[in-house]
DNA sequence: GTGGTCTAGACCACA
DNA sequence: GTGGTCTAGACCACC
C-alpha cells in the first residue's frame, strides 16, 4: 500500500480499486476486517477523510460494510463479491478488447490467439 | 510520436515497439519509407544515434529494409510482416492472460469471458 | 412524563396534552386515579400551580373529575372519552392533512395512499 | 434557509430534506438550476464542503444533477421526480400511521376518519 | 464563475 | 478504540 498514487486520477478512487482487488483477489477474506480509516491513512500516506470517502464509495457499491466502532468488514454476502468479481473480469476483458482493436486485430484472432495460448501452454507444461 | 518515454527502458526499445505497432497497424504501408534518422530524432527529441540503434535492430528482424542512400523500408515479404503480426498478438495476449491470472481468474473464465463480451457487443450493435 | 416542555407554549396546556393522550391511549383506564397534584408535580419537575391548573382544564372538558378529599379521576362517562378521541383522532388528522397540502399533495393522492399503505401492511404480514 | 439545524441530525441530511422538499412542492422547478455550493453555504451559515455533501447524496438518488462549471440542476426526467414525490408521501403517510397506531386509532378510524374529514371540508367549502 | 478533491484538525456517538 | 460529521482553507479542472 505504500505504492504511489497518479496525480491525475482521485486518490480516493485508486484506493478504492486497490483494495477492491485485495478483496476479489481473495488477499482480504470474506467477512474478514479491513485496515481502519486511520491505520490505512497513515500507511497509504494520505488524510483520513480520503480513506473515509475511499470507504464510503465501496460501501455504497455494496462489497464492504461498516459496523459502528467496530470497523470496516468485507461483505458476508457471496452475491455481491460474484458481481464484482463479474464485473472486473468484463472490464479487464473490455480493456483487452479495445486495445487489440486499436491494433487492428480481428474478434476472430483475440479468440483463436487466446485459445491457441492457453492450449500451447498446457501443452508445454 | 511525441509522447514522453518510460525512463526505465531504453529508448531504443520504446521506439522500436512504437514503429513495429505503426507498421502493423497499417500507418506505414508495405514497402513505405520510414522517416530519415534525422527527421524521426527531431521528432521524438531523441539522439540520432538512438534513433540509429532502434532501425538497426528493426531491421535485424527483418521487418525493415535499410537501403543505401535511399533510406529505410518497411520489408515488402508479406511473410515477415505476418510472423511480426502474429508475435505482437501473442505478447498482446500473454500479458492479458498473466494479468488475468494475476487477478486469480481462469482460464475457463477468460476464454468464456472474452467470447461472451465479443458476442453480446454483437448483439447490441 | 419526564420529556422536556416546548417552551414555546404553556406547560399546563402540554400537561393537559399529555394526560389526555395517556387517557385516550387507556394507559389510564377508565375510572382511575390520576397521580395527585404534588406526585406530579414533582415527576413533571414543574410548580404545583401548573399542574393544578391543567387539572382544571381537563375537568372543565369532563374528561376528569375531582372528588374532594380522595383526587383526580378519570371520568366513568364512555360517551366523554368516545367525544375526546374522537376529537384528538381529528386533531391528528387535520394536522396530517395540512402537512399532505403544504407538500403539494391531492386528497386523492392521500385517500389513495392511505389505503394502498394499509393494504400493502395487511399483504407483507 | 435560514432556518436552525436540529443538531441530533446530520446538517447534510437536513440539507437534502429541505431541498428536496423544496423540489417536490415544485418551489424549484423541473431542469431548473440550484444554488451554488458556496451560496447555499453561506445562505445556510454552514460549510460549502457540507452543501457539497448535500449535493453529492441528492445526486445519487437522481433528482439532481450536476454539469462542471455550470451548477446543479433539478433532473429533467419526471420519471425520478415522481418516484421521489411517491417515496416522500410514503414516507409521511407511514409516519402518520405509526402515530395513530401509537395512539390507539385502528386502521378502519384513520381511514374512516380522513375520508370524513376531506368529505365535511367539502361540504363546508 | 462552477463543482471536485484534499488536507489538517476538531468534536461526536457508539461499543 | 471505531467510524461520522463538520470546519477552514487550499488547489485543481472545466467552461
Amino acid at each position: 500500500m505504500a505504492q504511489p498514487f497518479n496525480p491525475s486520477v482521485p486518490i480516493y478512487l485508486q484506493l478504492c480499486e486497490r483494495i477492491k482487488n485485495r478483496i476479489i483477489r481473495g488477499e482480504i477474506g470474506i467477512g474478514e476486517r479491513l485496515p481502519s480509516v486511520r491505520e490505512l491513512a497513515i500507511d497509504a500516506a494520505v488524510n483520513p477523510n480520503t480513506v473515509q470517502r475511499a470507504y464510503r464509495e465501496l460501501e455504497e457499491t455494496g462489497i464492504v460494510e461498516k459496523k459502528r466502532g467496530q470497523g470496516t468488514f468485507v461483505t458476508e454476502k457471496p452475491a455481491v463479491l460474484q458481481r464484482m468479481r463479474e464485473e472486473l473480469k468484463t472490464s479487464h476483458i473490455k480493456l483487452f478488447v479495445s486495445e487489440m482493436r486499436e491494433m487492428g486485430y480481428s474478434e476472430r484472432e483475440m479468440l483463436d490467439g487466446l485459445k491457441d495460448f492457453l492450449t500451447d501452454k498446457e501443452e508445454k507444461e
